[in-house]
This record gives C-alpha cells, structure tokens and sequence, in this order.
DNA sequence: GCATATATGTCAATAACACTGACATATATT
DNA sequence: AATATATGTCAGTGTTATTGACATATATGC
C-alpha cells in the first residue's frame, strides 16, 4: 500500500466512491455469471453470444427489422450480417419482406429458433427468478429502479454515453 | 404473430415470465452502456476491454496476485498474459515478488495506472452516482440485494453456472 | 421522373480477445 | 526427492468486432 486509491476526488466521499466501486464490481460479476451457461451451450451449435443476442431480441419482440436489431446491439451492419447469416441458413431464424416498408426483412425465430432460445435462457430465467424470489418484491422494484436509471437515453440529444 | 412465445413454461406463469425478461433485457442495456464510453477511451490507448477490467481490479485490490486475478475473470492465463504484459511495458502495472510466497508475483497500479483507472471509471462512476442519487437509498438497496443474489458462489460445490 | 436517402447485404482486410496444447522456470509442500 | 503450485511463453485457432468500399431494392422529396 504505497500509493493507495484515496486520493480524493472533486466532490465524492471516499465511503461514497467505496460503495460506486462496489457496485461496478458486482456489475461485473452479475453479467459474468449471467453469461457463462449460455456461452457454454453456444459452443455446441458453434455459435458465440452474438447468436444469443439476436435470438433472444428477436424472440422477444418478434418481426422486428434488421435496422432496430442494429440499434440495440450497437455493432456495425457487417458484425451482424455474419450472424444473422448463420442463423437463417440454419434455420433458427426466418426474414419476410416488410409489408408497409418492402425494404425491410423482417425478423422472426422459427420453431427450431424458439427452442433453442428457451435453451439458452432457461438458466438465465432461472437465476433471476431465484434472485428475485429471495430478494422481494420491494427488492425487486428497487432494482429495476436502478438499473433503468442506469441506461442512456436514446441518441438523439447525446443520450448519456 | 403466428408462434409467439407464450407456449407456457414448466412452473412460471406468463406475467412472471414478462418480468423475468424485461429484466434480463435491461441488464443487457444497463452493461452496454456501462462499458460504452470507456471501451472508446481505450481505442486511444491501444487497449481493449481486457485491459480495463485488469485496471480496475488490480486498483481496487493492490497486491493482488495472478492467479486471483484470473479466478476473477475466468480467462485463461494464456489470455490474461497478453494483456497484463502490455500494461507492464507500458508502464500502467507493475510487478513485485511475493513475500510470503515468493512465486507470486503481487499487482499494482503504477501514478499512471492510477490515472487511467481514474480516467476510465469516471463516467461508470458518474453514471453510477446518478443512478443511485436518484433512486434513493432503499432502491439502492434493493438493487445491490438482487445483484448479489444473482452472482454464482465460488465454484467450490459448483457454485450455480 | 429524377435525385437522394434509407434498408439491407456482401467482400476484403484487420484487430481484440478468447481458446487449446505444449513446455519452461522458480518456489513451495510433502 | 517427488510433486504441486504460481507464473510465463510459444504456436495455432476461432469468434466477434472493426473500417472501407460497393451493390441492390425501395421509399421519399421535388
């Protein structure tokens, strides 16, 4: 301990900066743990988070365009066209032409998509509602509360980030 | 709509269901914008995202050894290595033999080290104090109770993933 | 209709970050 | 002395991301 992490910043307690960094680090953790089952199932299909990113996105908010998807993740046109590639060639995933917007190919899981989706989020769902029964309803709102306040806006008057 | 999925589960009613995956999906965003701004701070650098959890962790926890650094991560050292060579050479980490055990070899965050690690969390910081200022203490609470809960054990017994 | 913008897709090259396997050294433990 | 642990390195590979360039189909503004 020579040169320890106290030398005071402009305007936060060192208590205050113990229980932020606390946090950050059970951020971590969290997502760490939240990830690493699903990371393992992947590896089966030869498939990385990238597929359980579109496949659960898509899963959730079925028919969405491949443009939403792009804003979501936050990864380039080219990251994602590999990806979506796979899926729909091996039939996780299935596109239809837009109806007001014939430019759009709109996105949906198949059977084979569905299933695997609950697959991969089968330990995910469990572990939050292990969490979240222990914890409490008040607990509960209290997270969510948090981690909304958490995430930045959307982009259009510089969001946060 | 032709699939939905609300094919019903084993023991989880659909509103439960809504709740869990909100959940997950807010975690998602709440990590991506956690790591947004500093993941653009450490292209400057040369850096990747490695780099800062190393940074983080060895300032939060000087003295720290290799090889709790990569329970932590959960790499491999092979991969760990690459990343922690770099921020020696370049001046961010440094080295000193264990003195109990003199096969360790102890981390620390060099003056410079100090301030990337200053420079890197500052918005993760702000983002956090913000969260927490405006959603108050018990919500805090709530927040940390389920994030904790939802962290696996050490691997001892085979912890939960 | 023409110009332009949007939505999507693809090719090529590159980088970051992880992996496995193999091997080496120093030190600790039994 | 044998074995285990802590660390480090070399080589090869795969996934996920990047940038840049270019192409097609469709929509929108004038």
């Amino acid at each position: 301990m020579d040169t320890p992490l106290t030398d005071q910043p402009d305007d936060t307690a060192p208590d205050a900066e113990e229980e932020l960094r606390a946090g950050m680090e059970h951020l971590f953790f969290a997502y760490r743990d939240f990830i690493a089952r699903p990371d393992r199932i992947l590896t089966e299909y030869g498939f990385g988070r990238a597929h359980h990113r579109v496949i659960f996105f898509v899963g959730r908010y079925p028919g969405m365009a491949v443009r939403q998807l792009l804003d979501i993740l936050q990864i380039t046109k080219q990251s994602l066209s590999r990806v979506l590639r796979q899926l729909i060639r091996e039939g996780y995933v299935e596109q239809r032409q837009g109806e007001t917007d014939r430019r759009q190919r709109r996105l949906y899981l198949t059977r084979q998509g569905i299933e695997l989706e609950r697959r991969l989020s089968e330990d995910q769902r469990r572990r939050f509602a292990r969490a979240y029964g222990a914890a409490g309803p008040d607990a509960v709102h209290g997270f969510r509360t948090v981690l909304d306040l958490m995430i930045s806006g959307p982009p259009k008057g510089g969001g946060g980030g």
